[in-house]
DNA sequence: ATGAAAGCGCTAACAA
DNA sequence: TTGTTAGCGCTTTCAT
């Protein structure tokens, strides 16, 4: 033991094993062990299986990050998410982790508010730690933060957000068609007072969900009955489904599209705790994203599947092919949409019942 | 923007900017830039603001990774995870997050499954990463793991799982204490046939719950009315919900303390959709954790709520502490256990009802 | 196939 | 206060 004290005084001895001590003790170069731990490498056999062994003797690893000095790739993915209530975001993170992880990459989480400086920020500090990809689940990249990452040869994906912008690389769902599936279903199913409780207005999935919604209803001729702003947040879709329900059942909707699950359960709540009010028998409710919850029997939600599994493949594949593509960041970024199902459960009543209720 | 060019034939230009450049380009040392990024070294005003001009437009920042090299400090925490469905975990994830990133550490992320030897070959890979700190968050380190990270250095907090292992420091809430309060609570409120639906039997979470629920009851004089195991997962805990309903309600439980509120989400389901028993009327359950979902009115489940915000705190605590101290891991963890208090909702009833059971 | 040597970008003594 | 000088642990030419 005592062999081991460290030059610095004598404090602790950590025996940090490098490659420099397998060699001393396999009597090769440190080249040699490096390449035994390096995929592609020419080694021979007999080196190789020497070097092995004594490495697994005394517990030695290559260090990852010296490993991503040298080579300029970190094996690290960043990701940027700002909020984990949504059952969506941790379904997601964990199938990327998942998939990530299977290709040698893990990812460093940052959380962050919504705030546009707090992102800028975020993205900084990401950047620090040379990542070689990141990904920003639903949160907006302002164009001169993706001109940093570009400018870092670090290439991007938005996850659940698409943008206007053409150099980023985005991965969602179908959200228009999405909005049309619901508004079609909505329709054929009778249903004649038709509202909508929006996310958070500046985003995309947002916007486009709506858009697809409510131009498939005036295509029929059916216009909105009325819309409530939710922010995607619990207590503001709460305030709208009130709003909408002030009146009584007089002028109040009988379908509500509400554009994610996650507010949809409080709207479901306020309904039937608080109004009084049943669903699916005096009004229907719609949600999108199928998260879990959608089919617990509680809520029983209608709703569009977001396919998080094709998501989250379509995002690794973008970015380990920039990765590994020593190209520059090309200026083109692919912006895939996947298709989602209409999932129909018991929050939405089936059959026409025209003034049927009570 | 031809000046650009890099070295290597006539590829990309991506300037990375590193110390040097900025030395250069400000006149002076690359040390000095060094200390302008160091927080308590010693420049003067004048260089200080030189670097810092200069830094700012060639658009530089320093490199973390060959900063975590030489300082053998990464700023990056490795979090072992293995479950994202129960809300606790998001929750917690987040806090986690929120707190190290304003102390400058961020986490590493690895999803694993609970087998065993996936655990240890994800901690070797974290070791790698040359975290300085990791958190387990319900994954259980064998000992020779915790000896692995202790060899390396690498504190090591388990949050929301103790282990007999006094060398492991760990972070849970008042398990034993909580099962007791849920005990008492059901007594005091005229309960008879009082059920347990377990979780996974090797957490000691599960373990600890149970028995402050069980021995409570007996030292009351009142033996367990019956048992099921859930694991932790939903369709477990509904396949235990369904024996114990086997018969009706016969010999039927009247309450129900279900291990976590995960699980006691799909006991509900189970009970009012599929079996039709009322809750509270027929059964009341409990459940432990207080995620999100516990409040919304669908279950507005009776529960323990485990405090996050200060089990994130103690984690914080201890991890920054031996993080910090130069000492040696010291053989001695801690075990911070955190009170937390019985939040009584809908899913309970309140009265002494005996023999309204219709 | 293998070793020697040159760094990756930075911090931390050590002088000056 | 500042510059000079060693490295941190590794990958990667370049010889051999």
């Amino acid at each position: 033991m005592t062999k081991g004290l460290s030059k610095s005084s004598m404090v602790v001895s950590l025996p940090k094993i490098t490659a420099n001590d397998v060699a001393a003790r396999a009597g090769v170069s440190q080249s040699a062990v490096s390449r035994v731990f390096t995929p592609g490498a020419s080694v021979s056999d007999h080196t190789k299986e020497k070097v092995l062994k004594v490495a697994m003797e005394m517990g030695y690893r290559p260090n990852s990050l010296a490993r991503a000095m040298v080579s300029g790739k970190s094996r690290m993915i960043g990701l940027v998410v700002a909020y984990l209530q949504n059952q969506f975001y941790p379904e997601a993170i964990e199938k990327l982790s998942n998939a990530f992880q299977e290709k040698g990459y893990h990812l460093l989480v940052f959380m962050t508010s919504k705030t546009e400086g707090d992102i800028s920020h975020v993205v900084e500090e990401i950047l620090d730690y040379q990542v070689d990809g990141i990904i920003a689940a639903s949160v907006a990249m302002s164009s001169d933060l993706l001109q940093r990452c570009a400018a870092a040869g670090v290439p991007v994906v938005s996850f659940n957000r698409s943008q206007d912008d053409e150099s980023l690389s985005s991965v969602t769902s179908e959200n228009y068609a999405g909005g049309c599936k619901i508004a079609e279903f909505l329709m054929q199913t009778g249903h004649e007072r038709i509202a909508y409780i929006a996310g958070w207005e500046g985003a995309s999935t947002q916007r486009d969900r709506e858009a697809g919604f409510v131009e498939t209803l005036e295509k029929a001729g059916q216009s909105l009955w009325c819309r409530g702003v939710g922010n995607f947040v619990m207590d503001d879709a709460k305030q709208a489904t009130r709003a909408m329900f002030h009146n009584g059942l007089d002028d109040a909707p009988d379908a509500i599209f509400v554009a994610n699950d996650h507010m949809a359960f409080a709207v479901m709540d306020t309904l039937r705790s608080e109004l009084g009010v049943k669903v699916p028998e005096q009004v229907s409710v719609v949600g999108y994203d199928d998260v879990p919850a959608a089919s617990w029997a509680a809520y029983d939600l209608t709703t569009v599947r977001q396919p998080t599994n094709r998501m989250v493949a379509a995002t690794l594949d973008i970015l380990l092919e920039q990765i590994e593509s020593e190209n520059l960041p090309t200026a083109r970024g692919q912006q895939v949409k996947i298709d989602g199902p209409l999932i129909i459960r018991g929050s939405t009543r089936q059959k026409h019942h025209k003034g049927c209720r009570t």
